[in-house]
DNA sequence: AAACGGATTGGCT
DNA sequence: GCCAATCCGTTTC
């Protein structure tokens, strides 16, 4: 069930994030599991996407997380409020990654309920990347860590999707990023509520 | 030691 | 659907 450490290696990190659409991402925090169904995605592809704070080989504290090897968890702060979280992919040096944008909440809903002071009827509770990450509890502390321990991790259960299922369209809030900024990079399942706001096609 | 600016959210109309 | 708060970590001086 959960995803082997070479299913991160994969330098198709476009592939790689319309694939984590159905897959399951789950934390545990202080004994408590909580887990919810991937439903929406972004690729930044490294070094030479404007949108990535690793464009250019930029190598900062912050960014270094995102030039180790595949397989662990990028997550930084945003508007100084927001933790958004990203799965790190291909080899080390290669600085790809995939934000997760939203999720369907699936396990421990009651935690996630608490975590977001909503019920779970609000889609809300975990559409948007800050939404998403804070529904699972995860923050800082949970940048680098590895996603085949046991605090933080991503499983398959057979959910699988057609291209014809999958939405495509630009990515949010990246206006910044020049040619890159209209790149065909978020994917999200077509249907799903548990998507975020902007552009909603 | 200080300025910068953002991979957003949610409240309000 | 629009608009504006927020605010601290990151980077640079």
């Amino acid at each position: 069930m959960k995803l082997n450490s070479d299913y991160y290696l994969n330098e198709d990190v476009i592939s790689l994030a319309k694939d984590l659409l159905g897959k399951v991402l789950y934390t545990k925090i202080e004994g408590e599991i909580t887990a919810g169904v991937i439903t929406e995605t972004e690729a930044y592809f490294g070094i030479k996407d404007k949108a990535s704070h690793a464009f250019g080989s930029r190598r900062t504290a912050r960014t270094e997380t995102m030039f180790a090897q595949g397989g662990i968890a990028y997550v930084y702060l945003c508007y100084g409020i927001h933790n958004l979280f990203n799965v790190v992919t291909s080899p080390k040096d290669n600085p790809n990654a995939v934000l997760v944008r939203s999720i369907e909440p699936l396990i421990g809903v009651e935690i996630i309920e608490e975590r977001r002071s909503m019920p779970r009827t609000k889609v809300a509770i975990s559409a948007g990347p800050g939404s998403a990450a804070k529904a699972l509890g995860i923050d800082r502390t949970f940048n680098a860590k590895d996603l085949s321990g046991d605090e933080i991790w991503i499983e398959d259960h057979q959910i699988y999707f057609n291209p014809d299922q999958i939405s495509i369209s630009p990515r949010v809030g990246v206006a910044y990023a020049q040619e890159h900024a209209l790149l065909p990079l978020r994917f999200f399942v077509k249907g799903n509520k548990y998507v975020s706001k902007p552009n909603k096609v």
